[in-house]
DNA sequence: CTCTAGCTGAGATTCAGTCTCAATGACAAG
DNA sequence: CTTGTCATTGAGACTGAATCTCAGCTAGAG
């Protein structure tokens, strides 16, 4: 059986495994109302993709996350992920994003919470930020055009802290 | 055949695309220049391609563009149009952004220039923008990250000034 | 427990964008 | 002007993400 105990105690996984959900409990309520609301059912397969999305923070594509179910042993096809996605989407659990690529990028959001994305081009690391006063210039610029904005998306692409750091010695190194 | 002359005289229509033409010189000399220093080929389906993209200043996508040159009697492959509007973009002519869609958009770009784009979701109209104040923030938000940034997007979605208003009417007449 | 409306998975489909390759054409050199 | 070379073109195959289809399955109300 994959997944068996290993190093740590059943104990000490049961109480990660506890803290983990009761993270998202909050956003399970918001879930199980929402689908609630639209007539819809709680199935095994949208609790299972639920369960996996809230275990962690990380951003993921539609087919890690197909991936990711079926290391845990759960096969679930890519269409139920798509239309799951699309669910927890609408009901604001979920952030989708194109960073100027073919596919769709999703994260987990917090309640209210709303950031942007620097992506290295060379490493493709995806480093959140949020800046409170941009988001002030961006009002005024949207009221400035009568323009009433119900979102928003700002990607600043370039070099993270690592790779500068490393382009940097390379082009020192190659001086002609 | 198609496009005779029709109301205008020829002296008219003559004048009028010197002065469109004339608008696109400095960006022709870019292009041609690229492409020799490429040791590529000026041919018939570039300049074309070329001209249709300078002779406005719209936002297009590439079958826009196969489209408005087959209106002209110019069939040009997909596969030719996405190659040249890669050297374009290549050559800062042209600028390609994904506004969250399936498919990029294409946009004429002037020398030095950078804009963002507020897109209304009810008509898909698309507003450019600029804001100094923002871009000022954005590099502070990079220093802060140690991040070298190379470019950025930034988009807002809403409702333009027009459906805004019509949105509100709407909501006024149906108060329950 | 039953029944039904909603759900799932496998695979077909779509759609933008890229690639392939044989035939064509730009253009430099003669 | 002619020739030779090598980039370019177009038709259509291909790719990869996302969506759709539909027969069989299942949640959950009654």
């Amino acid at each position: 059986m994959p997944g068996a105990p290993r190093g740590r105690s059943a104990l000490t996984r049961a109480c990660a495994i506890v803290s983990r959900v009761k993270e998202a409990v909050e956003e399970r309520r918001i879930f199980t109302e929402f689908l609630k609301q639209k007539k819809l059912k709680t199935t095994r397969e949208r609790t299972a993709l639920f369960d996996e999305i809230f275990s962690t923070h990380r951003h993921f594509d539609a087919d890690d996350l197909v991936a990711r179910m079926r290391l845990k042993g759960k096969k679930i096809s890519r269409a139920t992920v798509y239309r799951t996605l699309e669910l927890l989407y609408e009901c604001g659990l979920v952030g989708r994003v194109r960073l100027n690529e073919e596919k769709y990028r999703y994260e987990r959001l917090r309640k209210g919470e709303h950031h942007d994305h620097m992506i290295c081009t060379s490493c493709g690391r995806v480093i959140e930020f949020v800046d409170p006063r941009i988001e002030q210039l961006q009002d005024a610029v949207c009221r400035h055009h009568k323009f009433t904005a119900t979102s928003h998306s700002h990607q600043i692409w370039g070099l993270c802290a690592t790779c500068g750091v490393r382009a940097a010695r390379a082009a020192a190194e190659v001086p002609a």
